[in-house]
DNA sequence: ATCAGTTGTAGTCAAAGTGACTTTAACTAA
DNA sequence: TTAGTTAAAGTCACTTTGACTACAACTGAT
């Protein structure tokens, strides 16, 4: 056997007995006008990597967990300092383990996903390592981030279809079209205006306010507000919350 | 400022300055015979603990995750250690990173849920520090198990409401009855059996044998079939797979 | 052998929900 | 004023769901 073969074994086995490392990353969407069509898609930012792993690819907002802080407060650090926005929503997606994500040591990363609102979103900070990207279609990314982004959007489509998280990715106020805009985005398909006004205004939660967004040119749509938990973010569940 | 005082003061900082230990936990769930109705019931087992955190009260069975092993596989060799066991079902139920759910050192717990199905579940080995207890109306557990439990639980009632997860609790064959008594075990309600066939046979992930279930005093009900995933367990979702 | 009791299996019916579509109201731009 | 556009409400057929009834098939006791 040959020395170098051999050495590179032993650290193989060596790297898998040390306790693994702890990273936390972030699946930020938020929504934003397509260039082409004006409507709004689905965008995430990601950062550069400036380190060897992968440097030089684009990677989720993340790092080590190093701070006294919970897993979501890490989380939404990640957002802060990346984004220097805050979440409308925050939740845990999923903890990846597999052996060899890294090539070198081996890591845990406990991934949340987010949303922001499109207000803020579109004032969010860019620069040379930080860049938007369009969510699908995306090149490969550094580590199994590309995989993890396809999962966080099937966890959003999931949740779109029968839950109240489109809200969270718009203002404060809006349309009932806007809403119905957001899961057209989200699900990619068109969705018949009057039916989808009927069931949200069932299920609602949402109200409607005296005003209307002037300005088209067409008869004004009236605003709507959403009245579950506003701008704060909450946990995955409603049941038993699983923050600890 | 008294020595004291000081002293266990900078022993908080330096523990939370020190990386989290990372353990694997595993929520395991069975059908059983209640004691009194002889209706089927949820049971899990528990490991009782042996050393200081929590000495002497009952915990889920896990550890630290030492060996070389996937995260799913860690929380399967849990469920092969403690109950000698293999799952029908495993995926990943959430990571709990609270600063303080272990009093000395901070404690990430990455934690699985698993079911197994009945006829294993009673050959299953107890012992003096491994016991079955029904799922519901547990004492208080060791760390923050107690809430996991109930976290657990919760998804599994939401899974099974539509899913179909319920085969994975029996065996190979089974009749409809036996289905909806899965149902009405979990969800704790009864259920109309002409209905719920119904619903069955459209949604239909099982398949009619030519066999049937001969002893009791009653016309003989068919057995059937499930014809998804068998007995391998197989991750959370259908589209991308999160297992890495 | 017959009958009561129990359970499996199929069918009926009304109420609620859903998807495709039509109609009317309210506004802007020419 | 008129054409064009979108908001918002309503219609209608179809499907799904829950409660219930009816019948079939078997066991065990009389």
């Amino acid at each position: 056997m040959e020395r170098q073969s051999f050495a590179s074994a032993a650290n193989v086995s060596e790297r898998l007995a040390q306790p693994p490392a702890l990273a936390i990353s972030t699946v930020i969407f938020a929504l934003r006008p397509s260039e082409s069509s004006g409507r709004p898609t689905l965008w995430l930012p990601l950062v550069r990597r400036i380190r060897e792993p992968f440097k030089g690819l684009w990677a989720l907002p993340g790092g080590p967990l190093t701070r006294a802080d919970s897993l979501q407060d890490a989380a939404a650090r990640n957002l802060q300092d990346t984004t220097g926005l805050a979440p409308s929503y925050l939740e845990q997606l999923y903890a990846f383990g597999g052996l060899h994500r890294s090539p070198s040591q081996r890591v845990v990363s406990i991934v949340y996903w987010a949303m922001v609102q499109s207000a803020e979103a579109a004032m969010a900070r860019e620069s040379e390592n930080v860049k938007w990207f369009r969510a699908d279609g995306l090149d490969a990314l550094a580590f199994d981030h590309r995989q993890i982004v396809d999962y966080a959007l099937w966890r959003l489509r999931n949740k779109m279809t029968y839950g109240s998280i489109a809200y969270h990715l718009l203002g404060e106020k809006f349309t009932l079209a806007q809403v119905r805009e957001v899961y057209e985005a989200v699900l990619d398909r068109t969705v018949d205006p009057a039916n989808f006004r009927r069931q949200l205004k069932q299920t609602a939660h949402i109200e409607a306010t005296d005003e209307y967004l002037q300005g088209g040119k067409h008869r004004p749509p009236r605003l709507y507000r959403y009245t579950g938990a506003t701008s704060e973010y909450f946990p995955a569940t409603n049941p038993p919350s699983p923050n600890a």
